[in-house]
RNA sequence: CGGGACGUAGCGCAGCUUGGUAGCGCACCAGUCUGGGGGACUGGUGGUCGCCGGUUCAAAUCCGGCCGUCCCGACCA
């Protein structure tokens, strides 16, 4: 490829509304453009290196076995109304209706189109177990798509769904899957960590997410320092010693306007820790009237509310307004566990704690000496709150620290939740009808481009590792020298013929230009050739991101041969 | 969905307070010089100032509504 001619407008300044470093790089380098809020056009840089990621992820999945198809992204809505999605996924489903009044969705993921397919010739427990795969582009209506390809609405995914006759075979491929991963963000050089994860809207089991190690990253991961115990702080455990006061009678103290846990504990000069903070939330679940649950941490911890939500089996968990809360027997800014009248769940550092302080359920008054098993009998506890740094590992018992991750990558157990309402059936060894148990396995492809621009670039640009880049090398031509024109030419079709992707920068452009649009686009090697470098018989090499020298002309298809090999290995 | 900011040429921005000729840098076009790290000079092209409405003799500027974008939050009672 010529630069004269390729499609790749580099930008001189960073764009107004771009934050992170992967979307400012990918835009100013010229691989992508924004066509609305959350949906980007690839350009051929960017397609260049999107198609590499989804070579490696396909590779992969292939050794492992899976079988790659392509699912629709129009999906009717009868199949989702038959898994009970349609009423549950919410807003982020992008429903739309024909010419015929029928309604659809853009796929968001393809549960239920893959279960069609699979039911529909399953008979026998011989055909399985089966795992179908495709690279194909997802929708979700995203509340706030941002950070490029990071979040957007529309992007790439690689998502597999296997079909099982039983959980041990599950389990098999789980692991099978969760090894493919590993390898697969091994190869394209990333820096993670699979992480035990919520599973969300999906559904189902067990699941872990794989997370690129990245500050901009929008999840949280607690992981230990001395045993590979990680999960994501959605679902992170700890444990952690808590102070502890003495047994005492209840007694009403005057606080007057202090509501945060920190105004009353600067009042009453206490420890946040001996505090109990009372949350009051509303519970809603499909098919049922909404519940009002009260929720008691530590006043120096936070709940996890994504913990709550599954330890409720909420669909959504809101605050409750303060009518809800007055309808309970509680004064908003003053809640407290005791006498109300909803069900009450604590967090297990408050098992068993006596003598704290809790709000009184009036205005400007807290409580001492509360002991929730005396007053507050029939609570019940469980780990609700949200894991913090310092806290010791659950499993060993080391120290918990947090890292940033981009989750790229998810492996999930669902088991039946699907295949039963789908009907995904089959006839197993004893001749009975039985329900396959299933899988499901999703790589965010586009959001990966992102992913490695964010763990690889400088002040100049993108570094893109060998096997990614969009090009191996760029030759520059300085000056308008035929001769120098001519070799350069020759050097770049040489290039080619022995199999490298090179791009000729030929354009009539100052040479700090050429080097600067070079070092944005990531390209690993750079040739230079102008006439100083000719009249002494050497071009300049340099790799991106590391060291320059000067080569004779003659060397130079052996060298930059020498340095993809080295560096694609 | 709540809060905040922003919307003026392809990109980055000024002008708006105090209404009166739409500007700057980069990019782009033509030319001359230049030619190893975003060059210089000369001359040009390019705008319904997001959209709709209102106030006014007059609106980029003031007012209202809408649309779009970005940031923060959406559990801390």
């Amino acid at each position: 490829m010529r630069m004269s001619n390729l499609f790749s407008p580099t930008l001189r300044d960073d764009p107004a509304d771009a934050e992170v470093v992967s979307h400012k790089l990918l835009l100013r380098a010229g691989f992508i453009r924004r066509v609305t809020s959350g949906v980007y056009n690839f350009l051929p840089l960017g397609l260049r290196v999107l198609r590499k990621i989804e070579a490696v992820v396909r590779e992969e999945m292939n050794r492992a076995g899976a079988q790659e198809i392509l699912m629709p992204m129009v999906q009717p809505a009868e199949l989702w109304k038959q898994s009970g999605r349609w009423d549950k996924y919410g807003r982020e489903l992008l429903r739309i209706t024909d010419r015929h009044d029928h309604e659809s969705c853009l796929g968001p993921t393809h549960e239920e189109v893959v279960c069609d397919l699979v039911r529909r010739e399953l008979r026998s427990y011989k055909q399985l177990p089966m795992n179908l795969y495709q690279i194909q582009a997802k929708f979700r209506d995203e509340v706030r798509p941002r950070f490029g390809l990071m979040r957007g609405r529309e992007f790439v995914m690689k998502d597999a769904y296997s079909f099982h006759a039983d959980e041990d075979d599950l389990a098999r491929e789980y692991q099978n899957m969760f090894d493919t991963y590993t390898r697969i963000f091994t190869r394209l050089g990333l820096k993670f960590r699979a992480v035990q994860a919520d599973t969300g809207a999906i559904g189902g089991r067990r699941s872990h997410e794989f997370h690129v190690l990245a500050e901009s990253g929008e999840d949280v991961i607690a992981h230990c320092s001395a045993c590979d115990y990680a999960a994501n702080v959605e679902m992170a455990t700890s444990c952690r010693k808590v102070p502890v006061s003495e047994g005492a009678d209840l007694e009403t103290v005057k606080t007057p306007g202090a509501t945060a846990v920190e105004d009353v504990a600067g009042l009453l000069h206490v420890d946040p820790a001996l505090l109990v903070k009372t949350l009051v939330y509303r519970v809603k679940r499909a098919d049922e009237a909404d519940e009002i649950v009260a929720v008691c941490v530590r006043g120096d911890d936070q709940v996890q509310a994504v913990k709550l939500a599954r330890l409720l089996g909420a669909d959504e968990l809101v605050m409750a307004a303060d009518e809800d809360i007055t309808n309970i027997g509680g004064v908003a800014g003053y809640v407290g566990p005791q006498g109300l009248n909803a069900r009450v769940l604590a967090d297990e550092t408050l098992k068993g704690a006596v003598g704290l302080i809790a709000g009184s359920n009036e205005k400007d008054a807290h409580v001492t000496g509360i002991d929730l098993a005396r007053d507050v009998s029939d609570a019940g506890y469980a780990d609700v709150r949200e894991c913090r740094e310092g806290d010791a590992c659950p499993t060993c018992g080391g120290g918990i620290g947090f890292s940033r991750g981009i989750e790229v990558g998810h492996v999930f157990e669902l088991g039946r939740q699907y295949a039963e309402p789908m009907e995904v059936v089959f006839q197993n060894a004893d001749g009975k009808r039985a329900v396959a148990t299933m899988g499901c396995y999703g790589i965010g492809v586009s959001r990966l481009v992102a992913a490695v621009v964010e763990q690889c670039y400088d002040d100049a640009g993108i570094i893109w590792p060998m096997h990614l880049a969009p090009f191996h090398v760029v030759f520059i031509s300085l000056g308008k020298s035929e001769q120098v024109i001519n070799v350069c030419k020759q050097m770049y079709e040489d290039t080619q013929a022995a199999g490298l992707e090179a791009v000729w920068d030929d354009r009539n452009e100052r040479p700090g230009v050429k080097f600067r649009d070079a070092e944005l686009m990531g390209i690993p090697i750079r040739v230079v050739l102008g006439e100083r470098g000719l009249s002494a018989g050497k071009a300049e090499i340099t790799i991106r991101g590391g060291e320059k020298l000067e080569v004779p002309l003659e060397d130079v298809l052996n060298f930059v041969r020498a340095e993809f090999d080295r560096r694609a290995a």
